[in-house]
RNA sequence: AGCGGGGUGGGGAAGCCAGGUAUCCCGCGGGGCUCAUAACCCCCUAUGGGGGAGGAGGAACCCCGAGGUCGGUGGUUCGAAUCCACCCCCCGCUACCA
């Protein structure tokens, strides 16, 4: 299928791993997960070689502080959690290649392996610091962890980093009251060692980088640009859990390595799985070690950061040489109802909720509609029954329904357009045009802007048929016109296949074809069908929804909170 | 507080870098059209649903129309959404939440 004289372009795309103590939720799911996959599923369709990785983050205190709760060790907990995680990804479709974990046995050592070396290369120091201690949970305490009295505005339960009341940073030593977030008790200042990652000996080389990778995007670009120049401080490395990946530094018995440190080093670690798994051990280099494979890493604006900066620096720091990211596509938030997602508040749709009461291809049609590309985005229910109506239902699935009827009823299979008719060129050309524009927008990843340009297009094709009204015409003269009708469906077919798989794929048969439309490539949208395809009978793609779906959907899902609260496993 | 992003008709976006009649999609009001969809109807049913017929209103699609002076103020200019200054609002980051 894909031309052996041409070398197939390597991509890696990687999404952000989720953390493991709740159930993500929609805004957690479009920024990264979701909009990952439509690129990985594109990216194959243009016919590169592509690997898709991510997995579940699972160390750190969270999860130690919630399996202490709950009288359970923690990997149980995280174990439990992740394989909740992954089946939901399975029911969003999403196509990961590999969907690990940061308990994987490959993971841990390669972690090891890796710090092991950044450390002979000079970039790890260690020093004393005072940290906060509870003294009858035995432990360290992060500021987060630590409550007590806003210095500023007397708020009661400020958290040792940022007073929620009033904004302000804070230190912990500053909390009137201080208190252990988990027990109540009265923490200590105790001393302790930890190991730092020499961040500022790599400034220059990350200015370098940041400033001459031209695929950044202007706001990632800009913010990491100006932390760099303000001087990097080093990063610490080690965390007094016990729940971790122990650190393999001299002297640093009992330490493991800080949960953000070690998760990065995923996205090398699960392409490396990925291989040993398919039995090509070796395979993982060819992407990691070639300047030419192109990465993307999908992730929400607050992650910014750690992408362009920490996780850049430590590839360099390792000196093997790994590819830098290529680009970060970052999004913004998607709000509910005007607000942020929270689980506390109850506020906010999770996405094991969401496909109790919808269709997923309904849910992944919203949700890159409503890609938060630009700013941030607001999920209302009137939006989502807006957009699969108007959009998802009347523009493509009434198009795709009433051409596929309208053949079918008439000739029983792709019609031979046997004479030429101007109207028809005329749409053959549209449809190549949009293909070509289309594409440009998904390989910006702009697909919101790429989904828009969809939808228009298959409003084109009811003009079209407005105009050539076939169901007035004869057999002889409605198949060239049909025929073009059918061109679009195709396309269609094969460019919505990244956002909704399965839908996609019911057109696909509908159209009489027997294999997958994933396995085709993108271009194929340049070309009609083939005459003489046995067309099978059109269903129905989507139907509408109405008010009454959704106050039953949200009954629905209130009904389940009730017995499980929002957001929890 | 500092830094980054954003503020464009009711909703969503483009335009801004390289100043010159404010653009597109949705929504709203009026009109046109009927191949598809769906109510009512008929048949079957293991009551979950399945099949047939039909074609009002409405939807797709087409035409016409209403609605914004581009967060605010000031400046540069013949001319500012676009450039400059100051201010306001929203979001994020500020290194021990992940």
């Amino acid at each position: 299928m894909y031309p052996l004289s041409e070398k197939r372009e390597k991509w890696m795309v990687f999404s952000a791993w989720p953390y493991v103590n709740r159930v993500p939720h929609l805004g957690n799911l479009i920024g990264s997960i979701l909009s990952a996959d439509v690129a990985a599923r594109f990216l194959r369709l243009t016919g590169a070689d592509v690997v898709f990785a991510s997995g579940s983050d699972m160390h750190g205190t969270p999860i130690e502080v919630e399996a202490l709760k709950m009288g359970i060790s923690p990997k149980e907990l995280a174990e439990r959690n992740h394989a909740v995680v992954k089946e939901l990804f399975e029911k969003w479709d999403i196509s990961f290649d590999n969907y690990t974990k940061t308990e994987s046995p490959v993971h841990v050592k390669f972690v090891q392996d890796f710090y092991k070396k950044v450390y002979e290369n000079g970039y790890v120091f260690d020093d004393v610091v005072q940290m906060l201690y509870c003294p009858n949970d035995k432990m360290f305490l992060p500021d987060r962890f630590v409550v007590g009295t806003c210095p500023y505005c007397g708020y009661e339960k400020a958290h040792g980093d940022q007073c929620e009341n009033c904004g302000r940073l804070l230190e912990p030593t500053l909390l009137i009251n201080p208190r252990c977030a988990i027990c109540g008790a009265t923490p200590i200042i105790k001393s302790t060692r930890h190991w730092f990652f020499d961040l500022p000996k790599l400034s220059e080389e990350l200015e370098r980088y940041v400033e001459e990778n031209k695929n950044l995007p202007a706001n990632a670009k800009n913010m990491s640009l100006q932390m760099i120049r303000e001087g990097l401080k080093p990063r610490s490395l080690t965390r007094d859990n016990k729940w971790g990946i122990p650190a393999p530094f001299p002297g640093a018995e009992g330490k493991t390595i800080y949960v953000w440190m070690e998760a990065v080093l995923g996205y090398i670690s699960a392409v490396k799985e990925y291989f040993e798994e398919r039995g090509e051990p070796e395979r993982w280099k060819e992407f990691w070690f070639d300047k030419d494979t192109k990465t993307v890493y999908f992730i929400g604006k607050d992650n910014i950061p750690f992408h362009v900066i920490i996780f850049p620096a430590l590839l360099m720091a390792s000196g093997e040489g790994y590819v830098l990211p290529w680009t970060v596509a970052a999004t913004e938030y998607l709000l509910f109802k005007g607000l942020k997602f929270s689980k506390s508040k109850r506020h906010g749709i999770w996405i094991d909720e969401a496909l109790e009461v919808f269709p997923v291809d309904y849910w992944r049609f919203v949700l890159i509609a409503l890609r938060p590309e630009v700013r941030d985005t607001n999920f209302t229910w009137e939006e989502f029954a807006r957009i699969v109506n108007n959009e998802l239902n009347d523009a493509i699935g009434n198009y795709i329904h009433r051409v596929l009827t309208l053949a079918y009823k008439r000739y029983g299979r792709v019609p031979e357009p046997s004479r030429v008719d101007a109207e028809a060129e005329k749409l053959h050309e549209t449809i190549r045009g949009y293909v070509e524009s289309i594409k440009e927008s998904m390989y910006k990843f702009r697909f919101k802007e790429a989904l828009s340009k969809i939808v228009q297009l298959a409003g084109e094709g009811n003009a079209y048929l407005n105009r050539t009204k076939p169901w007035d015409l004869g057999d002889e003269e409605a198949a060239p016109v049909l025929y073009a009708a059918l061109h679009l469906v195709k396309a269609l077919a094969i460019m919505l296949s990244p956002i909704i798989p399965r839908s996609a794929q019911r057109v696909w048969e509908f159209l009489g074809y027997s294999d997958r439309v994933e396995e085709r490539l993108w271009d194929e949208a340049l070309e009609p069908p083939e005459p003489g395809l046995p067309l099978a009978k059109p269903e129905p793609l989507f139907h509408k929804v109405s008010q009454e779906d959704i106050e039953e959907a949200v009954a629905k899902i209130e009904e389940k909170r009730e017995k499980k609260g929002a957001g929890l496993f």
